[in-house]
DNA sequence: GCCCGGTTTGTAAGCGCTTACACGATCCCG
DNA sequence: CGGGATCGTGTAAGCGCTTACAAACCGGGC
């Protein structure tokens, strides 16, 4: 069916050796025999075959990537970041996401199915319990974003200092009644996000207000969002301001408040975090 | 390194035939063996490699999607769908994103490479002058989404429909002076909806009004609908209701409206057109 | 003319797995 | 009790490519 370099070697009368070195830049080849390869390869349209050089290289060309919930913003930016970086290298990405939190096993599972990828990236996943051990298991380079682990490297957002310098700006803003939405259960970048808060606040002299919205499935949803800013704008002690903990949270804060007859950021300023562009819209 | 079916059959004192049938679940294969060989496999850790695998067997067991710009919505949505319907076969995906409208062939190439993937989804790019050619000689299942051309498998939005039941849906609302925004140049898609819009708003007797923003590099974009949005409300002949060719857009023209001290659906009445998550906002 | 070093090319052994074919063992039936 | 199915297993030939090693060739110095 597909050309190979049987077929190459046959036509321009040299060995498969050669073609290949070809194909590889080997020095090895003299100038006249390399251009004699590259003409016949180019005339009968001769394309490597990924998977067959995988297997003699030992080497696959792909990497993956393991996302808890791909309708998320974030986890957007997040992929385009990592496909910017691949776009220079030699390798292809590989996406498995996830449908729910129990999901993440499985598609881990089929992410590191030997002679598939040859790295991982992990994304917002903290290493319960022996997935940790499990990973190191895989026996292949494994990065966590979004998460840490002793024995992995990893990339994390700074949450608490994020934290800290959003709140700080609604202070240097002059706003006082700084109040922060989070969600319940709270993982730990919320938690992370929510100290650099309170140390914000603490500084200031401020009064912390905090709203932990308990929303299923996913706890960084608009409606948690929408659901803590109703309480807050409800609350006797209203605030002149918000720093929520997420981006989408901060869209279902804005809708509530807008649903409430405000506008930001005269009425209440909202803040968000991950500055997604839809940020620009708080 | 890894464990290979060598290992096993050694340990198991069978040959590797046996073992490869063992986990190809063969009939071939008496209980007694496959037990003893699905034993040894466990203890030794053993996982197949695939891409050993897909040289014997003449398969990848990889699809390809082929995405012009991932920071859009839409195409979030769309990839959760394919990711949806891969979940349940044995493919597994591979994402290639451009960045640029000129870098969408490059990634074409890659996706394309001989041994990688065995089918190839081609997201929202039209197929213009040599490129359906040149992809039918990739020999493989192509399936175009959101585009479509003779020859190839399409999946597509109806948008002319799309628009009109849009645009009629205000109609029906009682709206009486129904704007539309969409871009210039306008895309295919874009067209469509337009040409939906057009006839609903033909059928009820009402004049139609179109503002085309034309805004780099994406003409989908916030700014766009902004502007857009902007120009409509400064106009003499004011919309009672906006039928906005995308939601991305259409999110740009809430702010315009927001802006301006204007609120949906009250003083004008906005409807995108995607229908994603980010539209409750609408 | 011969030997040496360097360059170009070929031969062949994998990479880890699948599978057509062949072989020996069982089994059933006349 | 022999002959043909039937079953379980092994042997070996790939899949398309890379690469260590060896062979062949060429030129130069003696």
């Amino acid at each position: 069916m597909g050309v190979t370099i049987y077929d190459i070697a046959a036509e321009a009368e040299v060995s498969i050796a050669t073609v290949s070195r070809v194909f590889n830049d080997s020095p090895r080849v003299s100038d006249a025999t390399r251009l004699r390869v590259k003409r016949v390869a180019e005339t009968l349209g001769y394309r490597p075959h990924a998977l067959a050089q995988g297997l003699a290289r030992q080497t696959t060309g792909l990497v993956s990537a393991v996302i808890p919930v791909l309708t998320n913003y974030f986890y957007m930016e997040v992929l385009r970041g990592i496909q910017d970086a691949l776009a220079e290298s030699a390798f292809d990405l590989l996406v498995y996401t996830a449908q729910t939190p129990e999901d993440v096993d499985g598609q881990l599972h089929r992410a590191l199915q030997r002679g598939r990828s040859e790295g991982l990236l992990l994304l917002s996943t903290p290493l319960d319990g022996d997935r940790g051990d499990w990973l190191s298991a895989a026996r292949q380079p494994v990065v966590l974003v979004d998460a840490a682990h002793p024995g992995f490297d990893s990339i994390t957002v700074d949450n608490v200092t994020g934290g800290y310098l959003a709140t700080r700006h609604l202070v240097e803003q002059g706003y006082r009644r700084i109040a922060h939405i989070t969600v319940d259960p709270e993982p730990p970048p919320a938690q992370e996000r929510r100290a650099g808060y309170e140390r914000a606040v603490g500084e200031a002299g401020l009064a912390p207000v905090i709203v932990a919205s308990d929303r299923r499935p996913h706890g960084f949803c608009e409606a948690s969002g929408y659901e803590a800013m109703r309480a807050l704008l409800a609350s006797d002690e209203r605030p002149d301001a918000v720093f929520v903990a997420s981006d989408v949270q901060a869209l279902g804060a804005l809708l509530a408040l807008q649903d409430a007859g405000g506008a930001a950021p005269d009425d209440v300023a909202v803040v968000g975090f991950d500055d997604i562009t839809v940020s620009a819209y708080a």
